[in-house]
DNA sequence: ACAATGTTGTTCAGTGTTCAACTACTAGCG
DNA sequence: CGCTAGTAGTTGAACACTGAACAACATTGT
């Protein structure tokens, strides 16, 4: 608590412009998508990570956690998709708690029609701005603090030469 | 509408982890400062910036213009800033239509206690896993994301050795 | 079998955000 | 001057999100 690691300004300025840069982006990827789609960003996740599951459907907590998002938004969440028809709830015959979000038809057809403006979109907003190897530097940036973050969402870091084991391990 | 530009893999997984990063800042930045502070980072953006301002005021539609926010949202904020005690508002004697935003003493201190924490969260969670020679790069990346989304709110670019100019302009 | 502990998913109240409508004023132009 | 158009700021209704509390079930250990 005593003393705190000010920014210098160079590290504000950088600050700064990352706040500005990720807000500019969702804010408008929101709007994006709830004016074609009429579903907001947090949604449409939702709906991929179903998409992408085996069978379209996953236990309510693993959609949760790969969507990034709380099991109270995403209780809130699926409550409403299920009134628009786009995502069905299945009791859990394996566990008595659970629960099973599914993708319906309708849902997948709604993602399919939403996902060409949002890919758009996220194109102009993020990386059309930038070079190829500022998009990657941006990739090794993003897993690197969501490594930090949230160690359970990141991707296994890169496959780098290591030092070769003995081979004698016991 | 024709063609999409899909994104490739590489792609996907630079987006996947951005939207995962940055979320996963927002979202802890955001309850750091509700826990420890009794604001979003919303509010404290917003007085963040009245402290900065000449007088320690700025008219609503600046502050909301410097604080990237809609008008709508900063005139929520500032009423709850006000019941707060934080913020207080004046009529605009130049402009009959305009208000001032003014941070009040309370407000100030609220801020400079508030601050240490939120700096070494934004430290913990974005600096501290990077290099020195990441966080410059993702300086640049995040100025020109900005300088296409948000022209208004981004630094002038940085002054490189330019051709010179005949300087016979007219 | 039983108690203690942890997990799953939902709900509630409180709060924040959005969009569109609205009032009040200013500015430009004939 | 009077008309039109634009800008500043606020409001209300619909919607989304949060943390905490809760019920139901699973798991662990004895």
């Amino acid at each position: 608590m005593a003393d705190t690691r000010w920014l210098d300004a160079e590290e504000q300025a950088t600050w700064r412009a990352f706040l500005g840069a990720s807000r500019a982006i969702f804010e408008e990827l929101d709007r994006q998508l709830l004016r074609d789609a009429g579903m907001p960003l947090t949604y449409y996740e939702v709906l991929v990570r179903l998409s992408e599951a085996e069978g379209r459907q996953l236990r309510m907590h693993e959609l949760a956690r790969l969507s990034g998002t709380s099991r109270s938004r995403l209780s809130h969440a699926v409550t409403r998709l299920e009134e628009q028809g786009w995502v069905a709830r299945r009791d859990c015959p394996e566990d008595g708690r659970g629960a099973y979000a599914t993708l319906t038809e309708d849902g997948f057809e709604a993602l399919r029609e939403a996902a060409p403006g949002h890919v758009e979109a996220v194109r102009t907003l993020l990386f059309d701005p930038l070079t190829a190897e500022q998009v990657a530097t941006l990739g090794t940036i993003s897993e690197q603090v969501l490594r930090a973050a949230r160690p359970d969402l990141a991707p296994p870091p890169p496959a780098r030469p290591r030092p070769p084991t003995t081979g004698t391990t016991g």
